[in-house]
DNA sequence: GTCTAAAATCTCATTATAAGGGATTTTTGA
DNA sequence: TCAAAAATCCCTTATAATGAGATTTTAGAC
C-alpha cells in the first residue's frame, strides 16, 4: 500500500531493507521509493538520529543500533520468551527435534524462541523468522482458538491457501476442522511448511482467553510412530496448558500490583 | 533534544519505551509526549501498521514484531557476528572469562555477541545492551584507533569521566594515553565497569582505516596472574588482527563483484 | 597538508498537510 | 445485549513539508 503522509513515507524507508538487500545507497532509495533528494536525505537523518539507520561510508545504509536495543528490550522482559525457555528445552532434550515458541501479532506470527537437539536441522526458525500465516500447525493452533469475529476475515482472505492444505472446500468445513482442532487442544501438520517434517503445536493463552502464541514441536516424520505421536500429542497440550497458567498468574499478580498503586494513588 | 518536527515526533514515541518500561498506555503517552489524542492515535496508528508497536488489549502498547525481524535480518548477514562468533567461542573455551563483540556506532557502542564460560558471569552483556561510551577497555580500544578528527570531540565531551579514569589531566595527556594504546594495539582495564572484573580488548577494522568493533574478553580479576595477563593480551590482540583480515577480505571481494556488475551494466 | 569529485545539506517560494477541539463510531468486557 | 472506554472522524486553522537549484561538507587521492 502506498504511503500516503509523510509518517508513513519516513518508516516506508525501512521497509526497504530485507533479507535480500541489507544496504542501501541514497541513489538506490531515491530511485526505489520516489523520493526527491533533499527529502530522502532529511528522512535518512531523521532516521538515524533515531538509531535506526547507521551509515557506512562507502557501503550506504543499514538497520541501525536502536534496533538491536529494542529487541534486546523485548527480550528482556518478555515472559513467553523467559517463562517458555525452560519448555522448549525440555521438549528439545526429549525427542530429536527442534521446539519453538512463536507469537501471534494479529497479522503476522514469528518465532521468539527456539531450541534444536538434532544436528543437522530440517527446517531453521530462529528468532524473528516470520512463519507462514496459513500453514502448518502453529498457525492452525492460533487460528483454532481465535474468537468468530476474528477467525472469520482470516480465513476468507486465506481461503485458497486452506483449501489447499486440505481443511476444507468451504469456509463451514475449513471452522469446522478448527473447532475440530480446539477440542483437541492441539494441532498436527505433516509436511506443510517442510516436506518430510511434522510438527505438533498448542496455543498459549495470556489472561484473556484469546490466544497469544503457540509452542510448537517439529519432527522429522520418519522419526514418528504411532504412539511417539501420542506422546508427543500429550507433551506439547501439557506445555502449552503449563505455559498458559504461568503467564496468566504473572498477570493476575502485575495487576494487582497496579490496582494497589493506582487506588493508593487516587485515595490518600 | 526536543523533537522539531512530525517525523521526529513520531520517531519519539518509540523512544519512551525503555528498560523500566515496555508497556504504555495511549494516555501514559499523551502526558509524558505532550501530545494531543487524535495525534497521538494517528502516530500509534503508523507506528502499528508498519510494525513496530503493536497493542495488546488492556496493557496498552509495546513493541511491535518488525523490531524482532529486523533485528534477525542484522544477525543473519552480519559479518562481524559471523565471523566472530567462532573466535569469541574459542576465547571463552581457553580461560573462565565472558568474551564480547561490540560494534561501534559513531555515538554509541553496543555488544552484538557475548559467550560466556563461568557458572555465574560477573557482569552481563549480551546482544543488544548498550555500553558505557568512555569507560572501560572496548571503549579505549576502539577510540585509540579513531582518527584524530573524529576523537578530539568526543574526548572534550566526555573529559571529566576520561579524567576520573586515570586517563590523564589535560586533553594532551589523554590523547597520549591513546597513542600508547595504539602502539600496543589492545586496551585494558581494571574494574572500570564492573568492580572487580578486568578488560581486555582488541579494534577490529573493516577494510577502512577507521576500526568498526571491538573483541573483548572480560575476566575476574582474582583469576589472573602476570603470565596468564601477557597470554591474553596476546591472544586478544591476535583475535582482532585475524577478524579484520576475514572482513576486509570479504569486503573486497564485495566490492570486486560490484565493481564487475556495474562495469558491465555500463558497458555491453 | 591540499585538492577534487561526490555526498550531504541549505535556501526559500510554493503548496500541501498535520494539528486538535469536539463529536462520533467502534471495541471490549460485564 | 448493553454500557463504558477506546479509537477514530470531521473540519478549519495554521503550520510545516516539499523540491529545484545552489552551496557546503566530507572523504579519499595525491
Amino acid at each position: 500500500m502506498a504511503a500516503s503522509n509523510s509518517l508513513e513515507r519516513v518508516l516506508s524507508v525501512l521497509q526497504v531493507f530485507s533479507e535480500d538487500r541489507l544496504e542501501w545507497t541514497p541513489e538506490e532509495m531515491m530511485a526505489e521509493l520516489g523520493y526527491s533528494r533533499p527529502t530522502l536525505y532529511r528522512y535518512l537523518k531523521t532516521l538515524k538520529d533515531a538509531g535506526l539507520l547507521t551509515s557506512t561510508p562507502n557501503a550506504g545504509f543499514t538497520l541501525g543500533p536502536k534496533i538491536v536495543e529494542m529487541d534486546y528490550l523485548l527480550r528482556k522482559s518478555d515472559a513467553l520468551a523467559l517463562n517458555g525457555q525452560p519448555c522448549i528445552e525440555e521438549l528439545a532434550g526429549r525427542y530429536p527435534c527442534t521446539a519453538l515458541l512463536v507469537r501471534w501479532y494479529g497479522k503476522k506470527i514469528l518465532c521468539v524462541a527456539s531450541e534444536c537437539s538434532t544436528p543437522d536441522p530440517l527446517s531453521s526458525y530462529p528468532r524473528g523468522r516470520p512463519m507462514p500465516l496459513a500453514r502448518g500447525a502453529i498457525s492452525r493452533s492460533i487460528m483454532a482458538f481465535l474468537p468468530r469475529r476474528q477467525l472469520l476475515p482470516m480465513v476468507e482472505a486465506n481461503l485458497d491457501e486452506l483449501k489447499a492444505v486440505g481443511l476444507g472446500d468451504t469456509v463451514d468445513e475449513i471452522l469446522d476442522s478448527y473447532r475440530r482442532i480446539r477440542k483437541a487442544g492441539f494441532a498436527t501438520a505433516r509436511g506443510e511448511v517442510t516436506p518430510g517434517v511434522t510438527g505438533f503445536a498448542a496455543p498459549i493463552f495470556d489472561a484473556g482467553k484469546s490466544p497469544i502464541a503457540s509452542i510448537c514441536l517439529t519432527i522429522a516424520s520418519a522419526e514418528l510412530t504411532p504412539d511417539r505421536e501420542l506422546e508427543i500429542s500429550r507433551d506439547i497440550a501439557r506445555a502449552g496448558a503449563q505455559l498458559s497458567n504461568e503467564l496468566s498468574d504473572r498477570r493476575n499478580a502485575l495487576d494487582d500490583d497496579e490496582n494497589h498503586t493506582i487506588r493508593d494513588g487516587k485515595r490518600p
